[in-house]
DNA sequence: GGGAACGTCGCG
DNA sequence: CGCGACGTTCCC
């Protein structure tokens, strides 16, 4: 330990408050005498971080009314999930899950531990790289801010319910932008950021990781779900002097010399070890640094709410103050708060202030989406209008209607509210998206609406409900208790006239008539701080762990452009960009509109549904293994967890990573099925092989013998998906990439395992008995004295799925690959049997027409025609 | 709600 | 082991 920071006068010292940055003898002192801290010596110091924060609160206690109540002021600690709405995989999950889910091509960054810098690889490098033993690892890498919203990997994992309830983006931001970026996720050309893309993050760490103090960006508030593996936290409060101590360790540049947790007291500073299977939840401005134990696989999100507005806030400004590049900074910090005071004015007074297009895309989307056909409109897309205490008075309502129906603000969220409002006053007109109309006139309504609650009782405040919640997405949602009550009479006057018609003419969506909708666009809308630049890197990452970057080459890098100009809305969303593309782009784009596992295929218009080739489950990998989850909306509807069976569609921690063919799929040339044998069990020569482009099947002997004169050409094979490659015709005829919009469903069959658990008998994973018991009346009630009497339900057991064999997803397209091997050192191009047998060296296949992806992407470059975006690295 | 796909079981 | 009847799952 260095003696520097053991002494007593330093620790007493860094009470004092500061007043003067330049007026630092001690930080000075501090990082003179200090020399390069050692990892391990902190990990065997826990006395020196006393610090008393963190609460232990079970998955019921941590909800809305909690938060209301206090504020949300301490890190949180909830060691069982089930109750919390969080929705994860089995600890059966791996890495090479998470590749074939967001693509083997996919870019992520990549934090060098030693230097804290940033670089980039892709997702198949990465996994070569942790598969290797720690020994054999040259350098310890971090993965840390890999986004996965749109991708395949996002059905898995959902946020706690509770981050959903307050999370400014999920409630509050336009939900077309969402839509948008969906759509543009896999175009590994196209960078562009339509809405904070910070909910969902995979942190993948190997053993002995290191992530130095820092705060999250925008002050941002942060859930960690620790899936596997084992975390050490180092965690300190945002008080003044703390946030300003940290603001000169920053300035300073010399971060290696001290340990920063050490410039405090022993009880400034608490550190939390945490276990796998807890889920833990960081409030805003918390200054902390994380070292991983055991390599580990983690599931975050980065969330905004209306409860740390001020701290938020003071983040942000420290964020400018210490010159942290715009693209580790919360994007579109400012935007999003004129899209909060947007939805608080709409929820408070059911003004609107976003543009009829907008409006009018939700209510499309929804009819698209047939989630509710009856219904034009989504009634949790557009709250009911909560009256307000001054409008009540107006329309002349009694004083005990008024204090019923008065919806009270919390404390936390009027003196926020209040500072944000300064802050936008400050600001005038920069940022503004360009979707509010009169935006000026929304603060004023803000302002108002502030003075109006100012006296709002505290105690009334703790509703439980949240103001601003709405079920960004719906389909997929996990818990579906937010339905409303009050749609008929709130959504009555909610019509387009002419849907047609382009021009907002209309004002029908308002409850109140002073609006101008003509006028909507503010005339001196700016950009200032984000108009777009191109970029020069491929997908945007953002990197939640703002500030250790600092020292890094990117800190001086030029991006105070780099977050592209929001348009004004143009809904629908145009279609994606058409341009050729690898099937390893375009396979793990999640299109939560359609069943979860199909984005495999292209659509003909002119093939029908019985020329298709369907895949089915693959019943092997962890999805497949699992136990139906019971708290989705799908397990919802099953009768055996008291649901009507209306939906009959698979629980959606079921989907399969790695579909295949069916047992019926037939080779064109031979006509001979593929069967019921197991994919492992086929020899290299039996594997039929799809082409994701012409969907023809081929057993690859057959192809070589048949298509003789394509044999200049080799054949792609996909990484993430089994029996699939790009067949050599394909490249030869250069048959273009069909558009993603016409990506193809796939069809998943039979179950491997039922939840019949021991003796027939269900189980069920419910925590409380009376909740059990009311279900089992239902089932009574609806099924009536049928032949479910025997069907008993019992307590959710530790054990389960014991007896199952899972395979890693990884394992299943290393199989394919090592007898694609095979094949391609038995057989030459024309089908012969190559005399010279078995070659081990996968190098080898380079002589024949058959290459892994990888081999081909190092034979070719950007410019050749066949597969031009696989290389876009 | 139809129906394809597939698992299970009994029979030969 | 192959076959058909039957039940289940779940895409459409």
């Amino acid at each position: 330990m260095v003696s520097k920071v053991e002494g007593r006068r330093l620790r007493t010292r860094v009470k004092k408050n500061y007043v003067d940055d330049d007026d630092d003898e001690f930080f000075e002192e501090a990082l003179e005498t200090g020399q390069k801290w050692r990892i391990e010596e902190k990990l065997t110091t826990p006395d020196n971080y006393q610090g008393k924060f963190a609460e232990e609160l079970t998955a019921d206690e941590f909800n809305l009314s909690y938060i209301q109540r206090t504020g949300f002021p301490n890190p949180i600690i909830v060691k069982q999930h089930r109750g919390l709405g969080l929705r994860v995989p089995t600890s059966h999950f791996t890495i090479h899950d998470v590749r074939s889910c967001i693509g083997s091509q996919r870019l992520i960054d990549v934090v060098h531990v030693d230097t804290q810098e940033s670089t980039q690889m892709t997702m198949k490098s990465w996994t070569d790289y942790y598969d290797q033993s720690p020994e054999k690892r040259s350098q310890l890498l971090n993965v840390i801010s890999c986004e996965f919203s749109h991708t395949k990997l996002e059905q898995y994992v959902e946020s706690p319910s509770i981050v959903r309830d307050i999370d400014w983006v999920s409630n509050t931001w336009p939900k077309y932008w969402l839509d948008i970026q969906a759509q543009y996720q896999n175009n590994l050309k196209q960078e562009h950021m339509y809405y904070p893309k910070t909910r969902k993050y995979v942190l993948m760490s190997v053993a002995k990781c290191f992530t130095d103090f820092h705060i999250d960006m925008g002050g941002s508030s942060v859930w960690y779900h620790i899936l596997k593996g084992k975390k050490i936290f180092w965690v300190l409060p945002p008080t003044e002097s703390h946030l300003r101590l940290y603001e000169e360790w920053i300035l300073s540049g010399q971060q290696n010399k001290c340990f920063f947790a050490d410039l405090c007291t022993k009880n400034d500073c608490q550190m939390i070890i945490l276990e796998p299977g807890w889920t833990f939840f960081l409030p805003s401005g918390w200054i902390h640094a994380v070292y991983t134990v055991e390599d580990s696989l983690v599931f975050g999100g980065n969330f905004l709410n209306s409860f740390k507005i001020p701290m938020q806030i003071q983040v942000w400004m420290i964020e400018r103050k210490v010159r942290v590049p715009d693209r580790f900074r919360y994007p579109y910090f400012i935007e999003s708060m004129w899209y909060i005071i947007q939805h608080y004015v709409y929820s408070l007074t059911g003004i609107t202030h976003i543009t009829d297009d907008c409006l009018e895309y939700a209510q499309k989307q929804q009819e698209t989406d047939g989630i509710n056909p009856t219904t034009p409109i989504n009634l949790s897309d557009l709250k009911p209008c909560r009256t307000s205490r001054l409008l009540l008075v107006n329309n002349n309502n009694n004083n005990k209607d008024i204090e019923q129906q008065h919806q009270h603000l919390t404390r936390f969220e009027l003196d926020g509210l209040q500072t944000l409002c300064s802050l936008l006053r400050k600001l005038k007109d920069k940022s503004i998206p360009e979707d509010l109309i009169q935006p000026q006139q929304l603060l004023e309504s803000m302002e108002r609406l502030l003075i109006d609650h100012a006296s709002d009782d505290s105690q009334l405040s703790i509703t439980g409900q949240s103001i601003i919640h709405y079920n960004y997405n719906h389909q997929y949602s996990f818990d579906t208790t937010t339905n409303n009550q009050n749609e008929t009479e709130t959504f009555r006057g909610i019509k387009r006239k002419n849907p047609d018609n382009n021009n907002m003419q209309q004002s029908s969506f308002h409850h109140h008539q002073h609006h101008q909708h003509h006028q909507h666009l503010h005339p001196s809308h700016q950009y200032d701080t984000l108009s777009m630049q191109q970029p020069t890197t491929n997908v945007v990452t953002l990197h939640p762990s703002t500030t250790v970057l600092l020292s890094g080459p990117l800190a001086s890098s030029n991006s105070s452009n780099y977050y592209p100009t929001p348009h004004p809305p143009p809904p629908p969303p145009p279609p994606p960009p058409q341009q050729q593309q690898h099937y390893a782009n375009n396979y793990n784009q999640y299109n939560p509109t359609k069943s979860p596992t199909q984005q495999h295929y292209q659509t003909d218009k002119n093939t029908t549904a019985k020329d298709r080739h369907k895949r089915v489950r693959c019943k092997q990998c962890e999805p497949c293994c699992r136990d139906d989850c019971s708290e989705c909306v799908h397990c919802k509807d099953m009768p055996k967890f008291g649901g009507v069976g209306k939906m009959k569609q698979c629980c959606l921690t079921k989907q399969c990573i790695a579909p295949i063919l069916p047992s019926t799929a037939t080779c064109q040339i031979c006509l001979k099925k593929k069967g019921s044998r197991k994919l492992s069990q086929l020899k290299p020569e039996e594997i039929l092989y799809e082409c994701e482009r012409c969907m023809e099947i081929h057993h690859l002997p057959c192809f070589h013998t048949s298509q003789s004169d394509t044999s200049t050409n080799e054949g792609v094979f996909s990484d993430d998906i089994p029996e699939t490659w790009l067949c050599p015709k394909c490249i030869t005829a250069n048959t273009p990439e069909p558009p993603l919009y016409k990506l193809r469903p796939i069809v998943r069959r039979t179950l491997v395992t039922t939840n019949k658990g021991k003796n027939g008998l269900i189980e069920l994973p419910y925590s409380d008995p009376s909740q059990q018991q009311h279900h089992i009346l239902q089932q009574q009630q609806q099924q009536q004295q049928q032949q479910q009497q025997q069907q008993h339900y019992h307590m959710y057991g530790a054990n389960v799925n014991t007896n199952l064999h899972y395979t890693d997803s990884y394992e299943i397209m290393e199989n394919e690959a090592k007898k694609r091997r095979l094949y391609a050192s038995m057989y030459t191009t024309n089908g012969n049997i190559d005399s010279s047998g078995i070659t081990t060296n996968p190098s080898s296949t380079m002589s024949n027409n058959l290459v892994a992806l990888d081999d081909l992407s190092q034979s070719l470059n950007d410019s050749d025609l066949y597969i031009p975006q696989m290389f876009a690295v």
